[in-house]
DNA sequence: GGAGCGATGACACGCCGTGTCGTCACCGAG
DNA sequence: CTCGGTGACGACACGGCGTGTCATCGCTCC
């Protein structure tokens, strides 16, 4: 408990979030942000490396994979322990919230400069994958390989699981998306 | 020809992969690189969108795409169309000039707003790759799996192109990492 | 109770990207 | 030959982004 009101971090992706929906992403100044959030523009910028950022810190996604990758038995295969880790990131961060990632989705499509910071993050998460993969013994040009898939897997999957007349179960789409991947590069 | 000396964009580029490359692309600003044009600052914009197009104009990979994509007789398969699509970019762009493509590869990796924007045209080039493959006639999901499975490809082939002790031929790196992957997602 | 610490405020500043208007060679119509 | 349109560029202003720097002051530890 400082001299100041607490969680300065949250309040400000708090107004952030609110703006960004109110009047959108490049209509909202970084000020107006820290306005709501009673701070000074300056301590937005010792919170977030840019605007951007604000909209997509916390994603635990990494993190969860990093953990996953360290944590399972050395005997579970990669492609195994991949499909597990998607259908993990679908039950933690995805199920029973489609509107919620819906509306999130919406945000960054209808944002380049946000499109192009997502595409960072799914490449940020493939460097996250693939020395997890060569720390467990495999190649690296098939850990390469698995880390872009997976991650590839994660995107489609999202957007199939997002267009679904009725909500499924997040791992059950990625799933389909590995074997018809799987099944699509086989040799006719 | 005009009033003003010919292929103000032209000189814009030059200037811009000098600076870039002499003092790294965070250091050098727009007025920098105008002033070597000749131009003013408010031209360079007239030109390209951002400080960080002007580095990647006149990629013309994804206009290749669309033209392999929809010149190609309608019974060709589309993951074999796929790797001689590849194969094609790499007898256009690659092969035979690694030493440059490696130093373009090295401005990029170090400046992180530079990989943003390179995972950003890897998005666009699964953007035109996606509808090249529905309007051949392949289902939605499918066409989505395998225009981002092509761009991983295309990604991490280069990746492996530029590592190799001796240069091979790019194509054939990436049929490698075709065979590679479609052997790796295959059930054990 | 004094020293160090850490988060924030306050202020200045350079660069990015845009809106707007003026200038002037080129081009086509008459 | 002239005259208005067009299109590229210059000139200027400006808001917003992101950073460097120093001051402030509650908290913690000794």
């Amino acid at each position: 408990m400082g001299r100041w009101t607490p969680d300065a971090r949250g309040r400000l992706q708090q107004a952030a979030l609110e703006l960004f929906t109110e009047q959108g992403f490049a209509a909202t100044t970084v000020p107006q942000i820290t306005g709501r959030a009673g701070l000074t523009t300056r301590t937005f910028f010792r919170h977030f490396a840019d605007k951007r950022e604000v909209f997509f810190e916390g994603d635990a996604v990494p993190q969860l994979a990093r953990r996953l990758l360290q944590q399972a038995p050395a005997d579970v295969e990669p492609l195994t322990l991949l499909r597990h880790g998607l259908r993990q990131v679908g039950t933690e961060r995805f199920d029973g919230q489609r509107e919620q990632v819906r509306r999130r989705r919406q945000v960054i499509l209808a944002e380049p400069a946000l499109r192009e910071r997502d595409a960072q993050k799914r490449d940020e998460l493939v460097d996250v994958i693939r020395p997890g993969l060569i720390a467990r013994g495999v190649d690296p040009l098939a850990a390469a390989l698995l880390a872009q898939v997976t991650v590839v897997v994660l995107h489609v999957a999202l957007e199939q699981w997002l267009a679904q007349p009725v909500e499924q179960a997040f791992g059950d789409v990625s799933d389909g998306c590995f074997e018809r991947l799987s099944s699509t590069l086989a040799p006719a």
